[in-house]
DNA sequence: CGTTATTTTGATATGTGTCAAAGCGTGTGG
DNA sequence: CCACACGCTTTGACACATATCAAAATAACG
């Protein structure tokens, strides 16, 4: 009705193969003559508010959200009330997967900043699938590796101590935050400490306390919603994530800690 | 070789379709014509025994394993070098899902007992399902409803005391037991109490003491292995699964115990 | 039938939740 | 632009649930 629809429309256009993170998204390995397929069956829409619903728990499934910027929170409300967080997403993210079981939303999906977000209808996604060996392969990789992230939260909650989770966290969004192309070692968290907290299984306290020791450790600097991480291995020790990456030699019993400008 | 292979092959074209469990697995809603394609790709193996490996952490992709009969427990192997369970299986369920992402199984399935798996490679399976729309839908929701499931085990491990913890594992194997048609009443727990501690991130002390007070209390009666629920509406209390199903009025705040034969 | 593994029970220690209150930033209205 | 109020975060004190340590009881297995 407005000049500013004709404007959404042209939007609309520039979809996935113009998007910069394709290649952590849906598109992955799909071939470029069959992107333009997935292209039209995905609408993008406006930008959504801190505090917007994306949908809510007990809505039918209709689409799939791409997470293009910005952040979400998923939960799910426990039968006495209380939300239990089960997984904040960045962009490339897809949200919604565990609706596919029942047809209805299991979740609630609410965005934690000013974000953006694709929607993929999944009748269309599922149909264009089934004609794109391609497309199908990345909608299993993508189930399957959340899947895999699933297990080591559990992991995680079952049996490491508060500090081991909140290292894991961090070390999890900074890993995550590098593959987009920001910084691994400074990020702001866009969520609240409660909520931290409530997806670790913490109290708002201990999650508190356990950022107060990191810094004192000089593991990293809190400032406000802005964590810098100072010693990146050390924080892999206190996660026990001991040597995944590099050769661990002497070099994990020495270094005693790297200062750095405060 | 010997006589005996010639009655594994037998064995081989008793597949999908005869398959009592047929509509807990793969093949609910998958045309009877597409069946057939289905029966094709899979093998039966021989049963495998008390701690036989079905698949390692570490090896590559090749097939998923459908438990018909018997059950399954999955751990990953945490960088410290102690295994978290990440899930018991029982007939019907698909193994190796997780494996999908990265071509290579993250954790290690082993048999808690006499069982009998199905290979499905995986290749020829997503092949066909490329072609079995209702194939591809079913492999989509078994995966979903992973996830869903993935989603209630964080919040008994995040939000959850040891006394929840184990009124809802108890619950959730009642139903799955229910749903195959064994009794929802009485089962066996193939797993060690170290296991389930285990998975429910609880201490064997913790989990056997558990047991003992759910068994003063009334709410089941424990023989070794063998459990009898006496009291479900009181199990889903102490779970925290409030009148899901049964309408929860002042009975809630009554009930202090029901005495039952001891 | 003896040996070993598993389970149960008890005593104690400790990490983390809970309660309480102060500090700090953010936003709002005068 | 400043003052106030509100929400979020931090810090402290304490209590409690559960892990840990230790040992007995019981089942499983050769």
């Amino acid at each position: 009705m407005t000049p500013s629809n004709v404007m959404n429309i042209k939007n609309l256009k520039q979809a996935c193969k113009a998007c910069s993170l394709g290649d952590l998204c849906l598109p992955l390995g799909v071939p470029l003559e069959d992107l333009e397929l997935l292209e039209g069956i995905i609408s993008r829409k406006r930008p959504v508010h801190r505090g917007d619903l994306l949908y809510q728990a007990g809505d039918p499934l209709g689409c799939l959200y791409a997470v293009r910027c910005g952040s979400v929170k998923t939960f799910v409300l426990t039968d006495d009330g209380e939300e239990q967080i089960t997984g904040f997403h960045l962009p490339g993210e897809l949200l919604g997967l565990d609706a596919i079981g029942d047809g209805v939303h299991p979740c609630t999906a609410l965005s934690l900043e000013t974000s953006s977000v694709c929607e993929i209808p999944f009748d269309g996604l599922e149909a264009l699938a089934g004609r794109t060996p391609g497309l199908q392969h990345q909608l299993l990789r993508i189930m399957s590796r959340e899947l895999q992230s699933d297990e080591q939260l559990m992991t995680l909650l079952g049996k490491r101590a508060s500090d081991a989770r909140l290292a894991a966290f961090l070390l999890n969004l900074s890993d995550r935050f590098g593959r987009r192309g920001f910084s691994r070692h400074e990020f702001n968290l866009t969520m609240s400490r409660n909520d931290i907290g409530n997806y670790l299984g913490l109290a708002v306290e201990t999650v508190s306390r356990m950022f107060s020791r990191f810094q004192s450790q000089d593991l990293i600097t809190v400032r406000r919603k802005l964590i810098t991480l100072h010693d990146i291995e050390g924080l892999r020790r206190v996660a026990g994530l001991h040597g995944q990456q590099a050769q661990c030699t002497a070099a994990c019993e020495q270094r005693p800690e790297v200062s750095a400008g405060g």
